[in-house]
DNA sequence: GGATCGTGTCAATGGATCTTGACCCGAGTT
DNA sequence: AACTCGGGTCAAGATCCATTGACACGATCC
């Protein structure tokens, strides 16, 4: 009977990535980043990977490209966020209040315990 | 050593599979549910392949089973949650107070006006 | 006890996805 | 103009993931 119909998400996608997770946190931290920025803080990964990911979360609206010259900025974009969050919240009915302040409590003992999305060094 | 190097993060795998998020959004619906259940409720997918789908959800934490006489029935769970909410607050500081807001505000009009998160492009 | 139902699990297949190397374009530079 | 550098994109190989069918196991019913 009824079907469930999927709903193939990009920003879910675009989520499920450890380097794309990685790339959105280098993003948050430094604010704008350029390809090669990015591409030198990873090891095993090359600049056409980091730019194919980027393609990714640039089709999924997480972030923003501005020329510069040569250069490409890039930066975060919020509002994709809100089919995630939208998700979340329909899932635990209007518990995301409590959620959200477990988080940012957790996100706290993160970083006094060690980074747990990584960054660094 | 440069490595970003991801937080295994089963929770972003989880909800990164459409099958995935239907189940959980079916769990959040009718509360508890048995495989039969789940399965009978989706066209193209076997039971076999919810079952792996759950025993994926399990591992990740984000479901939690009750076996009662041959029954096992899935509902919920909350905690793995946090990952997910803690990852975007640290996104976006200390900001998902107010995308928790927007996000919820959201869900009360898809509700009125239609899904949002099913298209893509 | 044997049959049957509800589920989990395994091996194998098919398909999606990530990464790489090569090539091309636009913008400065000499 | 020719050259160099920052980036995007494509084809192909590698890798991962999901689905399936077969089998196993406990619980219930006959």
């Amino acid at each position: 009977m009824g079907q469930i119909s999927g709903s193939s998400s990009g920003a879910f996608d675009a989520l499920a990535d450890d380097t794309r997770r990685a790339v959105l946190s280098l993003l948050s931290e430094h604010g704008e980043l350029t390809v090669s920025d990015l591409a030198s803080r990873f090891d095993h990964i090359g600049r056409t990977a980091v730019s194919m990911q980027l393609k990714v979360l640039r089709d999924a609206g997480m972030v923003q490209e501005r020329r510069a010259g040569k250069y490409r900025y890039y930066s975060l974009r919020v509002e994709p966020m809100n089919e995630v969050l939208s998700f979340l919240s329909s899932l635990y009915g209007t518990s995301l209040d409590s959620l959200a302040a477990v988080a940012e409590q957790r996100s706290a003992d993160d970083n006094a315990e060690g980074p747990r999305w990584g960054t660094s060094s």
